[in-house]
DNA sequence: CGCTATCTTGAGTAGCGTCAAGTCATGTGG
DNA sequence: CCACATGACTTGACGCTACTCAAGATAGCG
């Protein structure tokens, strides 16, 4: 962290991956010192999003894949009638536009939630520099490899489950990836509105208020407003894999 | 089914990519013929399947990448407590396994809905071809990327639309695959039973029952048994993104 | 301090799931 | 070739979950 009152400037945004304590999430988890400073001079620079700003929209051209370095991002799937969907939450250490590369053009929305701080990473030197790194290459495959295996999770969410069965899945998720980052397993903020939630779980937005009500009551979960706290994991835990019939 | 009763013979499977119709769909596209050569040698047996078998099962370590080159597989996400969904039908040139490339182990069964031959690809092997081979590599991340994108649209269907929707977008989905490889878009045969076609459209059996008769009584669509005919596409077409309250 | 977006809660309803009965297709063994 | 068994599909009646519509509470923001 820099001292002084220094106005914002972008060059002081600039932080090599290699200083970066998200590195064992991001694309350089696993790479030597010698291939992230290859890495990071490839990261030509960072962005600084508002709540409310788009990272890019659907029919753009993919340029870059981006890193969240902070904050917290959305991606929506747009229907041709207007409708759309949450296809994801994204938080630090994600990596976000995969879903552009098969196309040339971006299918979704990219949104921040909060205010936030992308790494942009040029996809095609980033394909260039991983024919050079096996090490990076491969993490890149797990990379997207993890998006499909997410991607089977949120169907089987979407297939099969209930209501509030989807919703605690949807926490227990959030927790765990809170938890991976070093931040509180059983507290935290969520910095989407009901609807939002309801959209990546396929529901309406008043029945998430109602499961919230009823984890309240049920004591399983503290809800006052976007603050959560995980009262009792285990019971949480317990509501997947047992409703919906079979 | 093998003419004659000459003992099945590993040997007699081998094809060269080279020489596969597929080669426009498959992981060949774009390569020059020197390095689809290379991408044969890789290509090390071609597996038959019968209806039934399983191509991998969940939890079992990755070794390959497998890629249809006739017939017919689903592959099936397993939830803790036993239930499972449908994730995905697979008909030839598609390619499958790529969910386990992030954990090293299948996170989904695949199973032959029919007779089918897959073309088993190491995985290892095609990581340091592609490094060699940028069209490959490229190649390869668009078909991962696609895998995402797929995904994305499976979830915009589970999560907003209602179930006569869902089912019309899965017999256009059906459709145009179809023709993609040259076969009719209006009439083929569903291999997969109704259960299986509501286990991945999130819809119990029956659902999937009425609906096809509902298309029926309206003329969109003939229904005899697995045997489909697109009467009307355009009405078919029509019934995406107009109910779902919004 | 008031405006607006967000959230909660209630009442009524529709759509899909559940249960159940019956039909049809496929395959097997006598 | 037929009788039978089995699995797949269709159809109907009923119930429940989540959606819809609506009113009111709360929080965030200028």
């Amino acid at each position: 962290m820099q001292a002084k009152t220094i106005p914002i400037n972008v060059a002081q945004l600039r932080h090599a991956c290699s200083s970066c304590s998200l590195s064992e999430l991001c694309l350089p988890a696993g790479l030597d010192l010698q291939e992230i400073d290859r890495l990071d001079a490839l990261v030509n620079r960072k962005r600084a999003l508002k709540r409310g700003d788009y990272l890019y929209r659907a029919g753009s051209p993919l340029q870059s894949l981006y890193a969240v370095r902070t904050g917290f991002l959305k991606s929506c799937v747009l229907h041709d009638d207007g409708r759309e969907q949450v296809a994801g939450f994204h938080m630090m250490g994600e990596l976000l536009g995969m879903d552009a590369i098969g196309s040339g053009k971006h299918l979704s929305d990219a949104v921040a939630l909060e205010s936030s701080e992308v790494c942009e990473i040029p996809f095609g030197e980033l394909e260039n520099l991983s024919r050079d790194i096996p090490n990076l290459q491969q993490h890149f495959h797990r990379i997207m490899s993890r998006e499909i295996a997410r991607d089977y999770g949120v169907m089987l969410l979407l297939g099969s489950m209930r209501a509030e069965e989807r919703l605690a899945a949807f926490l227990l998720n959030l927790s765990q990836r809170f938890a991976a980052r070093g931040y509180s397993a059983t507290q935290f903020i969520l910095r989407m509105t009901r609807e939002e939630i309801g959209s990546y779980l396929g529901l309406k937005l008043e029945t998430v208020s109602r499961a919230f009500s009823h984890f309240q009551n049920e004591g399983i979960v503290a809800v006052q407003n976007k603050t959560i706290e995980i009262k009792e994991p285990e019971r949480l835990r317990g509501l997947l894999g047992q409703c919906a019939g079979h």
